[in-house]
DNA sequence: TAAACTCTGCAACCCGGTTGCATCAACTTT
DNA sequence: AAAGTTGATGCAACCGGGTTGCAGAGTTTA
């Protein structure tokens, strides 16, 4: 059993069931964001449900962050140690138009906004979509 | 039948039918984005694969264009009337996390991006989310 | 051990989006 | 004017991602 693994779920506070463990190692060997219908594929058998909930639970407790990036499923990656999800934390996403990857962009945080008078801001979804250099080639 | 309307579908290349003619009064009477089954709502009795394609075919023409604001439907607003929908022309979204309407801040450019090397960029989609003015009374 | 709580798996559902196909209207050609 | 062509519309059915209800298995607590 990878220590390391059960390390990262105590450190969020999310106990460390089988099925977890085994969500978290998939996530921790992506490059890139992954969605839930891929995430199922990535296992014989295993329930929609049950992956869902993980992924969810994962979220609400900052392991994981989501994101939307228009392609119709939303996709998940692993949050940094130190990551609270707070709009300081927050990075730019890049989604492939060939391949259809979505990064994390990790390195370029999301440029401040300054909106209009009286409106409040409580997060920010940044993707850009393009042609990564997998595919540029 | 209003001038204005059948002017607009005409400098799109758009044929003026009557139900294009009332889906265009319709966005042009929204203050904020609006959704396909929102759409649909504004009719009495409208099929809704009319008005998916009349969108889809105001979309492809940059009559309008559309926002993913990771409410689960996608919304569209009126282009302004020189906007070729190009990485210039874009703009911030502004999702209100009270009332659920998105806005359009035509005013704030998306911020430009130093993406890593070999990294191409096509468009970008940046949806801010927080409490707009209105509920922030 | 018994009770309480949590996690898991299955089935069914919801809903936005999309497609296929038949029909209808507008416009062209003869 | 009649026939042919093109595009727009309406209906039904489908698709897929996401979500919920519920029962049973597993785990923790008293
Ligand atoms: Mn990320
Ligand atoms: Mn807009
Ligand atoms: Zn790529
Ligand atoms: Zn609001």
């Amino acid at each position: 059993m990878n220590e390391q693994i059960n390390n990262q779920l105590k450190h969020r506070n999310i106990k460390p069931t089988a099925m977890r463990q085994l969500v978290l190692q998939v996530l921790t060997e992506q490059k890139s964001a992954i969605s839930l219908p891929e995430l199922e594929n990535k296992f014989e058998k295993a329930d929609k449900t049950t992956l869902y909930r993980t992924l969810k639970t994962f979220e609400e407790n900052k392991l994981i962050h989501s994101i939307d990036d228009g392609t119709g499923s939303v996709k998940y990656a692993l949050c940094r140690e130190a990551c609270e999800c707070h709009p300081e934390d927050l990075h730019v996403h890049f989604l492939c138009a060939v391949c259809g990857q979505t990064y994390c962009l990790n390195d370029i945080p999301v440029p401040t906004i300054n909106l209009p008078a009286k409106f409040q801001l409580e997060s920010v979804n940044m993707v850009v979509k393009g042609v990564c250099s997998n595919c540029d080639k």
